[in-house]
This record gives C-alpha cells, sequence and structure tokens, in this order.
RNA sequence: GCGGGUGUGGUUCAAUGGUAGAACGCGGGCUUCCCAAGCCUGAGACGAGGGUUCGAUUCCCUUCACCCGCUCCA
C-alpha cells in the first residue's frame, strides 16, 4: 500500500489532480479565484456517480423520500427565519499587537472570564480603587499575563487618568475601566479596546459577512437586497407544504436534494475541502414528535448499545430514526468504497450543539491534513418549520390521520458535503506500489483505487497495436458494445503498458486488451480478449460475448 | 484579515540584469508492443500589473494564487 510521507501527500494529489484533469482551479488563466475550483473531464464523472448514487440511494430504493430541486437564490426571509441573517455576520477585529483574529462581540466576555480581567476588576470595586495592589499586580503578574497593556507598559501615567476618571464619574462601569487601563494617555485622543490576550490595541470590527449577496433586478439598492442560499436544506423546508400535498407522502417521510450553496469563508483551505462555492446533499427526514409516537405506540423506544436501527418501526422516536440514520449513511460510505477504519463518528457534546439541535453526528473522513467533516447528521426538533410557520405566517402543521393529531413535524437531517466527499474519495483511492517492467524490473506506479461504482471511467479498451486494421476495427466494436452499459475509454496511442498506466492514474478498474489471439491467431482463443485488472494486475481472457456480463457483476 | 514561505512548459526541477534548459508527460511517425521499451519528430513556460534600467524571468513596488500558522467553520 501507499508508503507516503503525509506532508507530500496532499502536494502529490493535487498535482495528479491536476495532471489528470479531476481538478482544476477556478478562472486559472487569470490567476485564479480563492475558494472556488472546476472539475475536469475525470473530476466531473466523478463527481457525477457520487451524486447519482446518492440519489439513487435516497429515492429510487426507498418509497418513503421524494426529491427536490430548488432556486439558489430565494425570498429573503427565509434567512431571517433560519437565523442566518443575524448568526453569518460577524464583527471582527484583530489585535495590532499580537495579530489574533477576534470577534469583537465576544471580546468584554473574554475579558471578564480572563485572570488578568478577573484580578484587576478586583482591583476597583464600588468606585474605589486599590492602587497599591493593582501596581504591584503590573510589576508582577502584568508583564506576563498582558504585555501589551498600557497600564502594564506605562504604569503611572496610566494610574494617573485612571484615578481622574473616577474622581469624575464613580460610577465607571467596567468596561470603561478596561478601556481606560488599556489607553497611554499621551499617546491617544480616544479610549481603546484592549486585546483579550495581550492587552494590545484592537483594530476598529470589520463586518465578515459569510452570506454572499445580491440584487434581484436591475436596480442595486437595499430594497431588493437577495443572498445565494449558504445551505440547501432551508429550501425543503420552504416547500414542505407543497411537497406535502403533491407526494401523498405521509409522515414519517423525507424529502432530498442535491444543489450547490455558497458561503463567502474567511480562510478557504485545503483544496476543495472548505470552497466558497460547493455543493451539498441534504436530506430532511420528518417523523412525528415523541408525544404522538408515545399516544399511538404506547411507547417510545429507547436506544441502546447493539440495538436494531435497521428497520423503521411504529414506535421509534427522534432517538432512534437519529441513530438510523446514522446507521444508513455509514453503509453508504461502505458501498462506495469508504472503509468503516477511514472514518470517524464524532457525537457533538451537549455545550457544542446548536440550542435547537438535540443530537448531531459528524462522519468525519480521515484526510491527509487532519480530521474533517464530510457530513453532519443532525436531530433538530421542529425548530425549522416552526421559524417559517413564524416567518411567512403560513401554517407547517401536519394532520396525522392515524394520531388524530395535528402537529408540526420533527426532523433528522443527514447533511453531506458533495465536494468533500469527492476530496476524500479521491484521497481514499490514491496509491502508489510497485510493478515490475518489461525486463521484470520494480518500477513505482501511482494508481488511483476507486470503487468500481465511482471511478470515472469503468474499462479502457485497446488494440494491441494501432497499425494493424484488424486490430483497431475489432477493439471499436467492443468499444460501441460496452457503451450503453458504462463509461468507456479507447485508446491506441502508446505500448499496451503505458495505456494501462495511464488509466491506473486515472482509476480505470478495469482494461480489455484486443490482441492477435482476438482475431483467431490461436484458434482456441478466437473472440476472446484479455480484461486486465487494475488493482491485481491479473488478466482474464473472456469471450467478448460474455464481456458486459463479467464487466457489469464487477462494477454494479 | 494578520504573520511566514512559494510562484519558470501539463508535472517536477535548473540557470540567468542581455528574453530560458532538462526529465517525465503530451502530439505525429516506425516497430506481432501485454505492464511508462527503443528510434525519428513536433508543440509547449518565466502568475499579473507597474517601476528602475539601453535592456528585467532575475532588482524594487503593488496585486493575485498556493502552502504553513493564527482565526473562522453558523
Amino acid at each position: 500500500m501507499a508508503e507516503v510521507k503525509i506532508n507530500d501527500l496532499m502536494e502529490k494529489i493535487v498535482s495528479l489532480c491536476k495532471r489528470r484533469g479531476f481538478i482544476y482551479q477556478s478562472s486559472e488563466i487569470y490567476g485564479g479565484i480563492n475558494g472556488f475550483w472546476d472539475y475536469g473531464p475525470l473530476g466531473s464523472e466523478l463527481k457525477r456517480n457520487v451524486r447519482e448514487l446518492w440519489w439513487q440511494a435516497m429515492t429510487r430504493f426507498r418509497d418513503d423520500i421524494v426529491g427536490l430541486d430548488a432556486t439558489i437564490i430565494m425570498h429573503p426571509k427565509i434567512w431571517e427565519a433560519s437565523g442566518h441573517v443575524s448568526t453569518f455576520a460577524d464583527p471582527m477585529s484583530t489585535c495590532k499587537v499580537c495579530k489574533k483574529l477576534i470577534r469583537t462581540d465576544q471580546v468584554w466576555e473574554i475579558i471578564n472570564d480572563s485572570e488578568w480581567g478577573r484580578t484587576l476588576s478586583g482591583f476597583f470595586s464600588n468606585g474605589a480603587l486599590d492602587e497599591e495592589k493593582l501596581l504591584q499586580w503590573v510589576h508582577h503578574r502584568g508583564h506576563r499575563q498582558v504585555p501589551g497593556l498600557a497600564l502594564v507598559k506605562n504604569p503611572n501615567e496610566v494610574v494617573k487618568a485612571l484615578k481622574s476618571a473616577i474622581a469624575g464619574n464613580k460610577d465607571l462601569s467596567p468596561q470603561e475601566f478596561f478601556k481606560i487601563i488599556a489607553t497611554n494617555p499621551s499617546a491617544y485622543t480616544s479610549l481603546i479596546t484592549p486585546c483579550p490576550y495581550c492587552g494590545g490595541e484592537l483594530t476598529e470590527p470589520r463586518m465578515f459577512n459569510l452570506m454572499f449577496k445580491t440584487h434581484v433586478g436591475p436596480v442595486a439598492d437595499e430594497e431588493n437586497v437577495a443572498y445565494l442560499r449558504p445551505e440547501t436544506a432551508q429550501a425543503i423546508f420552504a416547500q414542505f407544504k407543497n411537497i406535502l400535498e403533491t407526494s401523498r407522502q405521509k409522515i414519517p417521510f423525507g424529502i432530498c436534494q442535491i444543489g450547490k450553496a455558497f458561503r463567502n469563508e474567511v480562510t478557504p483551505r485545503n483544496f476543495t475541502f472548505r470552497s466558497r462555492e460547493f455543493e451539498q446533499m441534504e436530506l430532511e427526514f420528518f417523523i412525528r414528535p415523541d408525544e404522538v409516537v408515545e399516544k399511538l405506540a404506547g411507547k417510545v423506544a429507547k436506544w441502546s448499545e447493539g440495538a436494531d436501527v435497521s428497520q423503521p418501526q411504529p414506535d421509534w422516536g427522534w432517538e432512534m430514526w437519529h441513530r438510523h440514520w446514522v446507521e444508513e449513511r455509514v453503509k453508504w460510505y461502505e458501498s462506495i468504497g469508504l472503509s468503516r477504519d477511514t472514518f470517524e463518528l464524532y457525537w457533538q457534546q451537549k455545550e457544542e450543539l446548536a440550542h435547537y439541535a438535540r443530537a448531531c453526528v459528524d462522519i468525519q473522513f480521515k484526510f491527509p491534513f487532519g480530521t474533517q467533516e464530510l457530513e453532519g447528521i443532525a436531530a433538530r426538533g421542529d425548530f425549522d418549520l416552526t421559524q417559517h410557520q413564524k416567518f411567512s405566517g403560513k401554517s407547517m402543521e401536519y394532520f396525522d390521520e392515524e394520531a388524530k393529531a395535528r402537529y408540526v413535524p420533527h426532523v433528522v437531517e443527514p447533511s453531506a458535503g458533495v465536494d468533500r466527499l469527492v476530496l476524500a474519495l479521491i484521497c481514499n483511492a490514491y496509491s502508489e506500489d510497485e510493478v515490475p517492467d518489461e525486463s521484470g524490473k520494480l518500477e513505482q506506479r501511482v494508481v488511483m483505487r476507486f470503487h468500481p461504482r465511482v471511478a470515472p471511467i469503468k474499462v479502457g479498451v485497446f488494440p494491441l497495436l494501432k497499425n494493424k486494421p484488424q486490430l483497431v476495427q475489432k477493439a471499436k466494436e467492443v468499444r460501441e458494445m460496452l457503451r450503453p452499459y458504462m463509461s468507456v475509454f479507447y485508446d491506441e496511442a502508446g505500448a499496451i503498458g503505458r495505456r494501462y498506466r495511464r488509466q491506473d492514474e486515472a482509476g480505470t478498474p478495469f482494461g480489455v486488451t484486443i490482441d492477435f489471439d482476438t482475431l483467431g491467431e490461436t484458434n482456441s482463443l478466437k473472440d476472446t480478449v484479455t480484461v486486465r485488472d487494475r488493482d491485481t494486475l491479473k488478466q482474464d481472457r473472456v469471450k467478448i460475448d460474455e464481456l458486459v456480463h463479467y464487466l457489469m457483476e464487477r462494477i454494479k
């Protein structure tokens, strides 16, 4: 298997992606654009396969999930209801001394919780200052804890300013107090906000807006501001009623969607892992609230280690459904070639959960640059539908015939990133091994070991020689024969070994070669071809008549 | 957004104040060619913009992108 230094591995993968046409930088001829990536010929096939397999698993193989394909730009109220307008814009400041980036709205909280903040507050209470202790602290702890603080750098002047401020205003607030001790009176005309980590001066807050903004209609003014969706999920909630009316589904059922989303990330990093334009595959699975389940089934099933969550049961509440979806999703990842040991399940702790979430599991893949999230599976209660009910004034309630009850459904949300998954598949597939060349000497080989289900090209078809018309013609016949069933790549250029290697880097699992035996040079082998396996390098002699079946068995 | 590093054919690298070389890869040709063989042959680069200079890929400034760290990841 791969013996690759972690440090170089990502660089090798990035360069292979470009060399073989998986992923290019967007707008590269103009110098590229930060956070945007394009998929080339092989990458687009790979990504298409991923989407296709997810969609099939969600809709075609289940009766209880239907699809949606909604617009990227939606009514701006949607993002007010979802909370994105308020939570996606953060004021940020940078410390001019220690260069840390800090959310401005958290500065005072961090100072109040800090050791130096608590200590200094202690010296100033009820409008009285303990000057002696203060100066003692400056000379001992202060230099170490907050070297950038004006009080530490210039204690005499700052204490003077502090005393005159106290004299003028007995009810100095903690913030005013901290601002004064952070400001060097001779160097500044106004008070500064101190950095919680070093006491240095913070820059003016700047807004970091994570949503892309645009305008609907030709005139760009505040009236017609709209946003590119930062997630696909909200469209599902917004269309919940329509789908309920038209799909003849009953709760529990799900709505799924694949589509682009946009986030103005502060720092896009790690190749395509965190991009500003990306694609999501999301399912919202609507279930009965636990009270309704209890009323109908008499109890709500409790989850315990080893419980069977494979087949939905009438007594399942949100917890069992959540477990069910975790299991379903894990199985799906395994089905496309990510073995269980390549990822981890991370159960978010109570204090990490968003206020409306009851549980959230991250499925994390072990990338070369760290273990990172591919998918989050959250139990979100009825938060989203209730919010849209509130903001739109339209009822989101469902009338449950069986329970004779009206309620806002609860939801379990498996939400996956397509681009992250494609990157994970690429990282997972990349390997280097050694194969013997024609003289038997071992040579290094780069091979993408994609699962045949996701491989961009399923089979390469090669005439052994391109200057023998009979070989070429037969090879083209075989190509035409296979085309309706799978993606085929025909190649006649270069030595046969070279063509095999080219397909190894593309991750093509099978190579079919038409040789002189195919044409009948050895009578018993007439109308047979060799099928070369990417991973084992073994060759099978297969009758052309049986080739479709042979390959379909192995790529399905 | 801050700090550090890096930008030369598709990829990986080299050299140089007088406009660039290689290896591999790619295209064409020859070869009964099954794991990147050989021979012939062809195409292809100084991230972008400005400045200094007679002349800049090289020096300076700006900018863009990538990598590492900080931060962010609802």
